[in-house]
DNA sequence: GAAATTTATTTCAAGTATAAAATATTTAAG
DNA sequence: CTTAAATATTTTATACTTGAAATAAATTTC
């Protein structure tokens, strides 16, 4: 028996699947993250990759870990600031760049934010054993190398 | 031997890497749309919408079947109808209510952008040969009973 | 070392997105 | 019928997002 359908109907269908399995689960995840601290899902994304340096990172960096334009940063970072989440220190040697850092209560409140995101995906994915998690993973890690951009 | 990992760990990386495969991809079809055809993914997805109901939807029925909101998507339609892609009709027996469809032009324009969109697919996906696809969409799919809106 | 180029960031214009308030209309209740 | 409640949509305020232009500072070139 053969199959009349072309490949690129099941790539089709397993990309429509992606954008709604991922959108489904941002939305929720933009919902609590509203409801319960009166955040944003781009607050938090900031805030994790600023939790992972320490030390800080520049607005250039930044935009490059979270692949999100410049101004984008900028805006964010701004509230953030308003927030006494986020503080900006001059880099010493070049006076163009400012580095960002959590704040010491900006590392407080994310530590909330991260151990309830953690239960929410936990609870979200748990039709997953975590063998199975861990081979979806790999499988979409292959779609890695094809996108550019 | 034993794992101290806990599961939460295997989900929590599933989630992070649906979001960056899905966000790779979208991020290249914004791309795409926007040089090879001035448009943009939202439109594209009204387009869709629209398609697939030659009659026409309510406003109401299209941010429900495409999850966003009711000013959402007042706002895009707008924008289609200044383009001449959708136009707006009235709905006889209830005037609080419109429907909108794809004009002539409009269907011309979408079957052009919806080729290039499922052969963009096909190139982005083609690490997946159709029964790999198929497998991943059914093991996405269990995921979606368990998001609430 | 002054001029040209590059680099880091912000500003800007336009579109996308939400929740909540406002409008307009229809339906239900008394 | 007339008020009250429900429904369909738009408007508003705020935030996010981008690409491109503007600004400022550092680096390279002649």
């Amino acid at each position: 028996m053969v199959n009349a359908e072309p490949d690129s109907k099941s790539r089709l269908r397993l990309w429509l699947r992606l954008l709604k399995t991922s959108r489904g689960i941002e939305a929720t995840l933009r919902e609590r993250l509203r409801v319960e601290f009166s955040s944003t899902l781009p607050r938090f994304d900031v805030m994790a990759a600023l939790m992972r340096h320490e030390e800080g990172l520049r607005m250039s960096e930044l935009s490059g870990v979270l692949k999100v334009s410049n101004g984008n940063v900028t805006g964010i970072i701004e509230r953030l600031v308003e927030d006494d989440m986020v503080e900006r220190v001059a880099v010493k040697g070049d006076r163009r760049a400012t580095k960002v850092r959590l704040t010491k209560g900006g590392k407080i409140h994310f530590a909330k934010l991260a151990e309830a995101h953690e239960a929410w995906i936990d609870e979200l994915l748990n039709a997953f054993a975590a063998e199975d998690a861990d081979y979806l993973s790999a499988q979409l890690q292959t779609v890695e190398d094809q996108t550019y951009d």
